[in-house]
RNA sequence: GCGCCGUUGGUGAAGUGGUUAACACGCUGGUUUGUGGCACCAGUAUGCAAGAGUUCGAUCCUCUUACGACGCC
């Protein structure tokens, strides 16, 4: 069960303030969800989560299908008591693993859904959007996904266009057979960054009234920034205003910043988790590098004022050893606080449509911020 | 003391009488957007123990010295 309630809208963006209700509470939107592929968010317990602020995780159909199971998560009480997480949890459907793992791998995508090798064991799999859904129904996840195709940005116009046709026959094909009446189910919205092909696909999944809708396929290889904002831009016109929007895959905090002005409600992104195993933090001047040299004996914090508990305990030069030495803590204490600056961020971001002060808060944001590709990506 | 072998970057090392001295690690930067769990990309010795010689040209050949390993008395 998942029920929007839209608060306040900005007056100047698309921006807006909400609350979702869950089966396990109420939070405001927007919101940052952190990345839990199998059943964890990488090296962080429960406690850890909620202590970053850390409301809805994600999990994932496709991962969790080959190990351990539905079965057996079924069997061990669902997915929240398995894994001792007490908030709400959405599961991805798989759609953007067959993209993303098929990438040098063989795959057949056809009408009926997409055999490919499992990534453990080589053998031959077919996930069908029925498939997919009936995983969630037994993973009991809060929130299900539809099982869309998600085809790369370089995509024609031609095939983009058929994928969109065919994601709106499998998101049908899923919702008939959905049935666990404690899970939500979204639609997922297609189509590039092409005007038409974004307005068909999301009025035409809005018509098969889901429980809230994201817009999918904008954290593609090749994607550029600005065909992001397109996408959003051409999807969120035809999304209602009473239900939640989701903007898969978003990630980087500018980019947040920008699809929370034009309208988008929830965010997930492995970026906080992967780029903390790889030595990297957030701060509001821009990324860090721990394997900077000149952070050898610095013993600031991973950025000064941050209420985390990587920030309240430990100083630059020591986590720059963990991570040039490898050590495991690193990454955890790096994970924590780039959570926290994400759950921060969407925090502000509330505040400031309160407020009616978003454009200025990205201002603000803005000047601070230094993110050196910011142009070349443009 | 004699004999024999060796001395290449921060480290382990490959290598050749002739344009940019392989590779790995380390180090220094960077990348990462619905996570195939610790990945990927780039840079990093104007120099091959020191000196002298042979040669059009030497890290590679010769000699001397220094240092080190091994063997023998």
């Amino acid at each position: 069960m998942i029920k929007y309630e839209l608060i306040k809208k900005d007056n100047e963006t698309n921006a807006r303030y909400g609350k979702i209700e869950t089966n396990y509470g109420t939070y405001e939107t927007p919101m940052f969800m952190p990345v839990g592929t199998r059943a964890t968010v990488k090296s962080l317990t429960k406690e850890e989560l909620i202590d970053a602020h850390s409301g809805i995780i994600l999990a994932n159909t496709y991962h969790l299908w080959l190990r351990p199971g539905e079965d057996v998560i079924a069997r061990c009480g669902g997915l929240h008591k398995f894994m001792n997480y007490d908030r709400p949890i959405l599961t991805d459907s798989g759609g953007f693993q067959v993209f993303s793992l098929a990438k040098n791998k063989e795959k057949d995508i056809s009408e009926e859904g997409v055999i490919f090798k499992s990534h453990i064991d080589g053998k031959k799999l077919l996930l069908t959007p029925e498939k997919s859904i009936e995983i969630q129904n037994k993973l009991d996840s809060d929130i299900a996904m539809s099982f869309d195709e998600c085809p790369p940005a370089s995509a024609s116009y031609e095939y983009l266009k058929n994928s969109v046709l065919r994601t709106l026959r499998w998101a049908l094909r899923g919702k008939k057979v959905h049935n666990n009446p404690r899970q939500a189910l979204f639609g997922i919205v297609q189509g590039g960054a092409y005007e038409d092909l974004r307005k068909l696909s999301a009025a035409k999944t809005v018509e098969m009234d889901f429980d809230g809708y994201s817009i999918g396929g904008v954290a593609n290889d090749g994607e550029s920034k600005e065909d992001m904002y397109k996408a959003i831009d051409y999807s969120i016109p035809y999304l209602p205003d009473d239900k939640v929007r989701y903007l898969m895959g978003i990630g980087e905090p500018v980019d947040i910043i920008e699809a929370v002005i034009r309208g988008v409600d929830i965010f997930d992104c492995v970026l906080p988790t992967r780029i903390a195993r790889h030595g990297q933090a957030f701060t509001r001047y821009g990324k860090i590098n721990f394997h900077n040299a000149k952070y050898k004996e610095d013993l600031s914090p991973v950025e000064e004022g941050c209420d985390c508990y990587t920030c309240k305990n430990y100083s630059k030069a020591y986590i720059r050893h963990l991570i040039t030495t490898e050590e495991m803590l690193g990454g955890r204490l790096l994970s924590i606080h780039n959570i926290r600056f994400l759950t921060r961020l969407t925090e502000e971001l509330r505040d400031a449509i309160k407020e009616g002060k978003v454009l200025e808060y990205k201002e603000n944001f803005l000047k601070n911020y230094k993110e050196k590709n910011l142009i070349d990506k443009k």
